[in-house]
DNA sequence: CTGAAAGCGCTTACAG
DNA sequence: CTGAAAGCGCTTACAG
């Protein structure tokens, strides 16, 4: 392991200058530039990031907090973080909090706190007051994915217009008994996510001079099991079946598509389908649904981390909307008579 | 921020002894200790990593190089090694080389040689002899996960008994014509898991007599899509239909029973379905499987990280082979007329 | 443009 | 059991 030094005395400089002329900051004469650069190709130097961390204050190395890591969502978050991360030169550490209060409070004070991480990523994941004020004051910038935070820079969909357009993609077929698969309490996570969806639902059927029948809505976990079962109460009665059904995430939309079969419905001709996300799974399903990037936020909130770090590079920090787009396939047609 | 010599103040001691107090090395008298550790709480003082680093040389943390996040089987890895890392006070970070070798070398010189990591786990991942070798030269553990690596210890069920049992599982229920779903190239992966699971379930085949057919081998991708187009290949032809069919994982294996939907074969039925893995998905579809435990490999191996990392700690170091278990539901049963 | 030197915040022989 | 001091390997004012 060749330290700075060894560096310094081959290319016959002093170890301030290596330093300046790899890390790029001060000025370097040209040629001293390439001799140091030559002399640390040679000896394979590559600088010690504890030593570095601890002179700059600067880890380089950036804490990304979830609750889950194999789910859809999740890990494209991540991989999106990651991938744009690597291209600044950073790490990512991960912290998978499913757990309790207690293994979440061991990761804020041994962790985050050991000065590993110059900033946070939260993924679908509410801090406490207290956990982002001791983050703010330690000078480590947070942006959230996926659910607003108290006083943090958070991305997220707008879920109610998003569920509002999946609605309206039913409304505009001519639907007008469309059944709502939706969160239950434990789901409801920390970001009312649930909540902002059905109110969207219950807002285009509203516009449509259409009340919301609570018999229509049934509770589900988010996972195609959990659509399965609430679709099949929900289409089981032929008398109150509704014509569409609009579930609030493509897992629990492609349990519902499974589920119709079951019942010998057909889809889109007995029932329609719509979900959210565009899951990896929604193509091979024919599944409409309305889209959103969850690696293009996971990407997104590593710019902004970086404009805050970095606050000398000049990009337009461009703070437009997260994008969502509905995706018609074949899960969803006009009711067989309208 | 509250450095160690503010703790040293507040307590009446020297740096030295808060070091020691806190860190449980070297011996310190009770009381002082308890004085130290109030100290510190008071101040809520935690130590900063970089420092510490610099002066031990050792990170506590863990790198985790793995190909895919989006996958059942890496994700469920990932969480197992960061359950285990999080309880032994380590840090995980992660990097997902999916990329080309290009960046797969940017990340080994700037990030993994950056002295950041004490250990690697690589997951399905070929490392290169060169890349063993300067891990190793630098005195930092491997384990791999999935596959076999050069010189390296390996966590990885043995691929051909597991097809062996999937398949014998078969030919015990009756089942003389079986069709085999399996990798193809693109999916060696670095680790000739698919060829593995060919072996066994010729050689299951081979010890009663039945020679394998070409003809019943299909290729796929892993995938849930894959496996559904190699099925309708396989199962589309009622002259050539194997009554039985072992997909080489399970998102295949689920692929294979809605395409045998589609095609309007029941399943057990007209076809047994048999997959690997013990996917979230499988009990949902009834599927019969070999469960792998990846969550399981994951802690496994940092343990054995633990145990290269901390030779004092006499833990037993178990080396028994990873477990896997048959999981027979309803996706398999007799053929029809045997 | 370059160097000498202090300092980042710990840990750990070395003494006692 | 405890402390003074060196050292881990860099970076960056401060001078020149």
């Amino acid at each position: 392991m060749p330290g700075i030094n060894e560096v310094a005395l081959l290319a016959g400089v002093s170890t301030a200058t290596v330093s300046r002329a790899l890390s790029g900051n001060g000025h370097v004469s040209d040629t001293t530039k390439s001799r140091v650069k030559a002399a640390a190709f040679e000896l394979g130097y590559v600088v010690s990031s504890n030593a570095s961390s601890l002179a700059t204050g600067r880890t380089k190395n950036i804490g990304v907090v979830i609750p889950f890591l194999n789910r859809w969502f999740f890990s494209s978050v991540v991989e999106g973080a990651e991938q744009s991360l690597l291209s600044h030169g950073y790490d990512l550490t991960l912290y998978n909090l499913s757990g309790s209060g207690d293994e979440r409070r061991s990761v804020f004070e041994h962790f985050l706190l050991r000065k590993r991480v110059d900033a946070v990523i939260a993924v679908s994941l509410e801090l406490t007051a207290s956990e982002v004020g001791s983050l703010l004051d330690m000078n480590k910038p947070i942006v959230g994915v996926g659910g607003p935070l108290p006083g943090v820079q958070t991305l997220s969909i707008d879920d109610v217009r998003v569920a509002r357009l999946a609605t309206e993609h039913l409304l505009s077929l001519g639907h007008r008994s469309i059944g709502h698969i939706g969160g239950n309490d434990d789901v409801e996570l920390d970001f009312h996510l649930p909540t902002n969806r059905r109110v969207g639902y219950e807002a285009a059927l509203g516009a449509n001079g259409i009340p919301a029948d609570p018999a229509l809505f049934a509770e589900a976990d988010f996972t195609l099991q959990g659509g399965y079962r609430a679709a099949t109460r929900l289409l089981g009665n032929p008398r109150t079946r509704p014509t569409a059904v609009f579930a609030a995430s493509d897992e629990m939309a492609i349990g519902t598509i499974l589920a119709a079969r079951d019942l010998g419905l057909s889809v889109p001709g007995d029932v329609s389908v719509i979900g959210i996300d565009d899951h990896e799974l929604a193509e091979f399903f024919g599944l409409s649904t309305v889209a959103q990037y969850p690696a293009e936020q996971g990407r997104r909130a590593v710019e902004i981390l970086m404009d805050q770090l970095h606050p000398a590079r000049r990009t337009p920090a461009e703070n437009f909307p997260l994008r969502f787009e509905l995706i018609v396939r074949s899960s969803t047609a006009a009711p067989r008579r309208s």
